[in-house]
DNA sequence: CAAGTGCTTGCAAATTCTTGCGTGAATAGG
DNA sequence: CCTATTCACGCAAGAATTTGCAAGCACTTG
């Protein structure tokens, strides 16, 4: 009835397949009949037909395990801003304790027919945790990007920063500073990226594994890691995120020590306000401003259905020195 | 009989199929055709079944302004916390930068046919900003609750903590640890909560309106506004906002002075990490708590058809006293 | 608890658009 | 004047999208 295509054709005098490649700029037309068809489509008010994802919603999936740890806000407002830039509106998933699960949110997002996800800390980076709804946004090819380590046989494009490198440069920062009984604390054991700065750790002169605590990623899991610690004899803790920092700042003062002097602590993240605290937290920043930046890059890219390599794109954390170390005493 | 949807089909002349398809977003229906189907939708005046509406989705609209300040994201958990454990799903909208506006989000969220809205720290709580999207809510009667003190003539149920009281506890506490050139740093002139706070510090004794500066809500304007202060020779100074606390302490360290020996420093909203901060902030803490439970509360029985008053409830703040305030020198 | 109503959804058919290939016309060169 | 080359264009295969059918689901009713 309305072959819309076929009626413009017919008004021109042309195929369709000339019409066809008038609409995408293809080659092979000459002159005079492309402006005939561009003067009858506009006349007859064509309208291409609607390309699905890519105009219906433009709705970007954000997904984040939580918002205590001020890194997830700020992320989330860098990849908010970005996308925003890009036309696309994010819609913000936080796991929340007794209720919505991750596989929760992917359904709900696959159900809003959003244009892609953001996922980042999520299940994809735990081994132990359920990978089930990966294998199901897969299965429907929508565009995802990973922040941070994965479990390696997702398949999804990544942005993380580089772990190991952040962990050598703060047991390297402890060591310069004359450090030689060094303490990690962790995520999870099944944590990718608690696991590569296990690794760094190991790699280091003198690493002693006694001296590694995993635990979850929150103040009082820093402050009991560490109080472990501290019970052993650190005088310098690592800590795998600013959050278990403070934690381990909180234990090492219940311990009667002071932070710098008897023990120094370092963080990772470099989260807002880390420089207001008592003391300001040395920390080794993340970039998430340009790891957010690139998520997006990459994920309209997807969208717009250019081929993403599945890699992992890493990116150099770097050293803020701030006044929760100091050099070692002894 | 009443085929509601059928009838629709065969006014426009599709299948019913295709008209459920449009009425829930549906990808794969062509352009022209949803048109039609939205032109007869509107024409033969459908509205879909109540119980679809509600079930279906279970989701409900968070809107907040940043999440630079860690309060809406603490708040943000809350409330999202207590909505899953009543079984609803809730989407965080935040306005950025450059990008979606309130008014965007109203939209979309109207378009994702949410069952409710939570807004808190929106656009309802300044008296010059754009009101026009709260309008088109209530012709929509989707069921909303707004966090904080909101202009007048909304009409929305609203769940908030006494600014008045809040500053009065502040002030009190200053006074009683003998200050008497007391300075205020409020967001902007129109907001609301901020001019309650004002209210407040007018009633006061010895009050001196020359000491009360208007900012925005971000650490620099905190240190901008305590500058001045500082500068008149205030002896405490009492914020509409942790962030712009922690600005001020930063303004009155610039300025060579000492928190809480020679100037004392009050916040307002008590946010995570507040006591971690140097000098640990005293503050007035905002019950959010309570005032999420509070706004889930009254918006699932909005959702659920009850009769919820549009009043204000207001809910008592709590002085935190730590260490950013101490007895006045002189 | 079966039957009915109203809506949703998987699937396959129908429709619409894209593209490789070949034809024929116009032009140029021999 | 004949042949080679180029180019626009249509044909038709095939890729992608839209649509209806009918099964299925949630809920109500007899």
């Amino acid at each position: 009835m309305t072959r819309r295509l076929a009626e413009v054709a017919k008004k021109v005098g042309v195929s369709e397949a000339t019409v066809s490649r008038v609409l995408n700029g293809k080659p092979g037309v000459s002159e005079a009949t492309r402006e005939a068809v561009l003067t009858a489509l506009d006349v007859l008010g064509y309208e291409r037909p609607t390309q699905l994802r890519g105009d219906r919603a433009r709705l970007v999936g954000l997904v984040l395990p939580e918002l205590q740890n001020p890194i997830f806000p700020a992320f989330a407002e860098v990849v908010g801003g970005a996308l925003a830039q890009q036309g696309f509106t994010s819609l913000l998933c936080t796991r929340t304790v007794g209720g919505v699960s991750e596989a929760d949110y992917v359904d709900l997002l696959l159900q809003q027919q959003v244009s892609g996800v953001v996922f980042a800390g999520g299940f994809y980076a735990q081994a132990d945790a359920p990978h089930g709804h990966y294998e199901l946004i897969q299965e429907r090819k929508l565009p995802t990007v990973l922040v941070n380590a994965a479990v390696d046989h997702l398949g999804f494009p990544q942005v993380s920063s580089d772990d190991y490198v952040a962990a050598e440069m703060a047991i390297g920062h402890l060591r310069a500073l004359g450090h030689r009984r060094i303490g990690m604390v962790l995520g999870p054991r099944d944590h990718i990226p608690s696991r590569r700065k296990l690794e760094a750790f190991m790699a280091a002169e003198e690493a002693d594994p006694g001296l590694v605590e995993h635990t979850m990623f929150s103040l009082e899991g820093g402050h009991a890691a560490a109080t472990k610690l501290v019970n052993s004899g650190v005088t310098g803790i690592v800590c795998a995120s600013d959050i278990l920092a403070l934690g381990a700042i909180r234990a090492v003062r219940r311990a009667g020590l002071s932070v710098p002097d008897e023990v120094s602590v370092i963080g990772y993240d470099d989260s807002a306000m880390m420089n207001c605290t008592d003391p300001p937290l040395t920390t080794v920043r993340q970039p998430i401003d340009a790891m957010g930046r690139a998520a997006v890059d990459m994920l309209v890219a997807l969208i717009e259905r250019a081929v993403v390599p599945a890699d992992e794109l890493l990116f150099e954390p770097e050293l803020v020195v701030r006044a929760s170390t100091a050099r070692a005493r002894i």
